[in-house]
DNA sequence: TTTGCTGCAAATTGTTTGCACGGAT
DNA sequence: ATCCGTGCAAACAATTTGCAGCAAA
């Protein structure tokens, strides 16, 4: 289970580098980050490592499905493993902090947007703008 | 509206330029566009006009809270009145359009996560992504 | 005659690409 | 020997900023 993507790799004709498995470790550790956050936790074990580097095993590892990346937002794009993808993200106007949510609270949207649209909506990509519980007073 | 935005301008010791009326004309007559787009409709009528200019006039008048923008995706922000933002955004990953649909239809979303997690959504800047009825067999 | 607005150019930031070397197959 | 992957630098795209001249109050 947990070799597979090494694997999977493999199959395709791709080589397993310690570049690529350190970007898949710190997009698993930070959780939610930029690829510049991502750079920089590579280069806490491997400073050699490039900018571009980054984003070309972040491509690559986007394409295999082990990662996915949102746009929260003015920033860079925000990258998180794909299977911690089952969620909601909530951006906070006021910190800029990006909290998550059980996609099943878009339920009732999704089934109003079918509905009424015959839009079949992606509850696993949506991002909501508004105000965390904390900035609640700015 | 005894109040025009132009009286609001000067209000706040701003002046009505022809270039302000000229990017507020050309996000009203685009009503989804780019800063790009803005500068060359702008520029059909007043070609000196730089897209420095375009940038700083759109963050005013954003800031008047006469228009909004939203990230649709990767490029560019997308500009539109405020006036006309009263709704979700439907993007379809099929054919790429952008449809509009009724806050309404998000009235339980929100409520649901400010229920679970006390965020205060801003249900006007909502932009949710899936498959338009068209594009329904890709 | 002060102050705001603009055009222009340069600086920033985020991302992509061309290329040659080094290493894996 | 071949081909992939990388670092590096340069190219690119989107946006911001410093500044001098001009124009309106």
């Amino acid at each position: 289970m947990a070799e597979t993507w090494q694997q999977e790799l493999r199959a395709k004709g791709y080589r397993v580098t310690p570049q690529r498995q350190l970007v898949l470790e710190a997009v698993t550790n930070l959780e939610h980050a930029t690829p510049e956050e991502i750079c920089t936790e590579v280069q806490r074990t491997a400073q050699g490592v490039n900018i571009s580097t980054i984003y070309r095993t972040l491509e690559l590892l986007e394409e295999l499905g082990l990662v996915k990346h949102a746009h929260l937002g003015h920033g860079p794009p925000n990258y998180h493993l794909a299977i911690e993808a089952e969620h909601i993200h909530l951006v906070c106007r006021g910190c800029g902090r990006a909290e998550d949510a059980d996609p099943a609270a878009a339920a009732g949207l999704a089934d109003a947007l079918r509905e009424r649209s015959g839009f079949e909506t992606d509850v696993h990509h949506l991002t909501v703008y508004g105000r965390c519980k904390a900035c609640q007073g700015a």
